[in-house]
RNA sequence: GCCCGAGUAGCUCAGUCGGUAGAGCAAUUCACUCGUAAUGAAUAGGUCAGGAGUUCAAUUCUCCUCUCGGGCUCCA
């Protein structure tokens, strides 16, 4: 292996095998510690993200493509900003980290005005500019105090250099690694300046100078709340993408077009299975008949596998008093998040936001004994959420949706068990609809306020964590990222296209059974409190929908799909054939309709095709002669001749099969 | 809710520098009866999202409202 590296002053240097940072050290001056360096390895190139500290130790060497993308993208916003202070004298600007595929940069423009689509235009050629003039990134230390001073006319740049050099107590400064700001401890920070005109406070590192950029696109505005705060004034925030170079660019701009080919909206609409009129309100939708079939196949399938799984079914009401809701805690912790009350008969009504005090009231109707637990009670239920107006997303995020919700109510030693068997039963289920790539994350205790004892946090996170082990599942650890109430585990799927989406939710509650006080009789005839396990597998029927329709591009697998079959006769003196074919797979147990010869046959297959309908079958004279088919199988060729009784095997197949 | 953008026929979209609109697909009718991704013709279909203002005249300009999209925030 051979390493070649250029220096930020153009000069490069050839390292060794096995070369670090420590190698690099004297060719560094302090002034440009902090340099990301794009160096080949073996002819090839890739971004090396070299920290040193204080011009002398090494700290870090990486090969590692995506840190030296962070750092691209982090140039890219100081040249954003360059370009917008530029152009907007008068403006000030707040921060521009990089983010996933890109980076972003907030603004605050004179006057209050705000950028237009046409805006970006100009600085994109104002941007495109800096990069071609090749200014370099040069680092520079100051002390807090000069550093206000230099961001006198920038307010938010001035906030943060005082949030960053005040000491957070522990003695590190304050710890803000989202942010891109330099943190300091010793009441300095950094700046980045690439002209006399351009200075920007920046942890860094940085690109040794712009003309190493220039495979990006800014994508779109949007208001954005100062430090994510709705008390505080909303900035004007620039989004881009930016990568290494042309095609990764490319290729991610490919993606998006994928993405957006699979907008679950957009494939509701075509393939006509839900749409949300605008009479209705934000985020309300219709189920269309084909749509409502595939989500009745979707519960009736998880209602059978419950009743197969040792769950017993409940239905509960939509609303219920307010009392309900203050035992429960609801009103005092959730109520942001509630539809507004009722007043009816001199009390007050909410509509559910979840169910789980009505199981719990299902539980307490009579006295339990520890013969009676595990007891899981689960009903298709649903809620209403008030999510904000601007919120709402389709089938993905709604103000009314139904969770496949569970409780279990158990004993304190059945606990590890119950949840070790709960993960597997999710997780067939989850592959049941054509899921295999999961991610878990496991949320432990939180620091501050909880509720429960040492002993039972214990158990249950080790329950969680054996369970998660059990299924060598890869997961990640949230430290203190738990509920007050309890531990939980939720579980992300990858779509199709790689995209992650939270799904599953398993979460220990040793709060509910203490506030409505629940109690089951011991074997020592002891009065016990259980402990309460809330899950949900597909989390909303609704959102469920959606995820399956993008992960599938609307071609759902042939137990989920509306329509199953279509039989197509040539002409009409097949029609009868066609009848005897379609009244045969219907015996079996299919969806099927015959479409009769009033169009060509070509258009005819097309709109099979288009409805991606997984059978489109063709019967002509020789079919009729010989019991045979013309099978056009979704994104295959045609089959000719194929015998009935062989497509009735196949079919069986299919319609049997869960992925 | 807040910031930016959008809303023209069932769908996808043109168009009107202010004089009340057009295409393709879909629908309906007729003809065609066809072997694999759009047969031909005809008909019908729009208070140009809703309301107010300016104007001789508003779908077009202005304001407000509603809905949608992208964000902020939050989460299933």
């Amino acid at each position: 292996m051979s390493i070649s590296v250029q220096l930020p002053d153009g000069s490069s240097r050839e390292l060794g095998a096995g070369a670090t940072a420590a190698d690099l050290a004297a060719d560094i001056g302090p002034g440009l510690a902090k340099a990301a360096l794009i160096a080949t390895i073996d002819g090839e190139q890739v971004d090396l993200n070299v920290e040193l500290t204080d011009g002398t130790t090494v700290a870090l060497i990486t090969d590692r493509q995506d840190e030296g993308l962070e750092t691209i993208r982090h140039s890219t916003s100081h040249v954003l900003a360059q370009a917008v202070l530029e152009l907007w004298p008068g403006s000030t600007f707040a921060i521009g980290p990089p983010i996933e595929h890109g980076f972003y940069y907030d603004f605050e423009l004179p006057g209050g005005s705000t950028f237009t689509d046409e805006d970006l235009e100009r600085i994109d050629a104002k941007m495109r500019e800096i990069i071609d003039a090749d200014q370099p990134f040069i680092r520079s230390e100051m002390s807090a105090s000069d550093a206000l001073e230099l961001m006198a006319d920038h307010q938010y740049k001035r906030e943060t250099i005082e949030r960053v050099t005040t000491d957070s107590g522990d003695g590190l400064g304050v710890h803000d690694d989202d942010l891109s700001e330099e943190v300091s401890a010793d009441g300095t920070v950094s700046f980045y300046r690439n002209t006399d005109a351009f200075i920007d406070l920046c942890r860094g590192p940085h690109v040794p100078s712009t003309g190493r950029l220039g495979h990006f696109k800014l994508m779109s505005v949007a208001g954005a709340y100062w430090r994510g705060d709705e008390k505080r004034p909303m900035l004007q925030r620039i989004y881009g993408t930016a990568w290494a170079n042309k095609k990764d660019l490319k290729a991610h701009l490919h993606r998006l077009e994928e993405a957006a080919k699979r907008d679950h909206r957009k494939l509701a609409n075509e393939l006509d299975l839900v749409s949300w009129p605008a009479e209705l309100g934000p985020g309300l939708a219709v189920w269309h008949p084909k749509g409502a079939l595939v989500r009745k196949i979707i519960e009736d399938y998880s209602r059978d596998r419950h009743e197969h799984g040792g769950y017993e079914f409940a239905y509960t009401p939509h609303i219920a008093k307010s009392n309900l809701w203050e035992t429960s805690g609801h009103l005092d912790f959730y109520a942001d998040g509630m539809y507004p009350p009722m007043e009816m008969d001199g009390a007050t009504y909410y509509p559910k936001p979840m169910n789980c005090p009505f199981h719990v009231m299902i539980y307490k109707s009579s006295q339990r004994s520890y013969r009676d637990l595990p007891m899981r009670i689960f009903e298709l239920g649903t809620v209403y959420r008030y999510e904000l107006s601007g919120a709402v997303h389709g089938l993905l995020r709604s103000r009314g949706f139904t969770q496949d919700d569970s409780h279990i109510f158990t004993t304190r030693e059945n606990l590890q068990e119950e949840l070790t068997s709960l993960l597997d039963f999710v997780l067939s289920i989850l592959r049941a609809f054509g899921f295999h790539d999961f991610q878990a994350k496991l949320s432990t205790r939180p620091t501050e306020k909880s509720v429960g004892d040492d002993e039972i946090w214990d158990m249950a996170t080790e329950g969680l964590r054996q369970a998660l082990e059990n299924h060598g599942l890869d997961y990640i650890v949230d430290d203190g990222g738990g509920a007050f109430y309890g531990p939980k585990i939720d579980v992300d799927v990858k779509d199709a296209i790689g995209r992650a989406w939270q799904l599953s939710t398993i979460q220990a509650d040793f709060n509910l059974p203490e506030r409505f006080e629940l109690e089951y009789v011991a074997s020592d005839g002891e009065r016990k409190r259980p402990v309460m396990i809330h899950r949900a597998l597909l989390g909303s029927v609704e959102r469920f929908f959606g995820v399956l329709l993008e992960h599938y591009a609307g071609a759902f697998p042939v137990w989920l799909a509306p329509m199953q079959v279509q039989v197509l006769p040539v002409a009409e003196v097949h029609a009868d054939y066609a009848e005897t074919v379609r009244a045969r797979l219907a015996d079996a147990g299919c969806r099927v309709d015959v479409v009769d010869a009033t169009d060509p046959l070509g258009k005819r297959v097309r709109a099979g095709k288009t409805e991606k309908v997984p059978y489109v079958l063709v019967v002509g004279d020789d079919d009729v002669a010989n019991s045979t088919l013309g099978v056009n199988a979704r994104g295959q060729d045609v089959e000719r001749d194929v015998a009935v009784d062989a497509f009735m095997e196949r079919i069986a197949a299919d319609i049997d099969n869960k992925v």
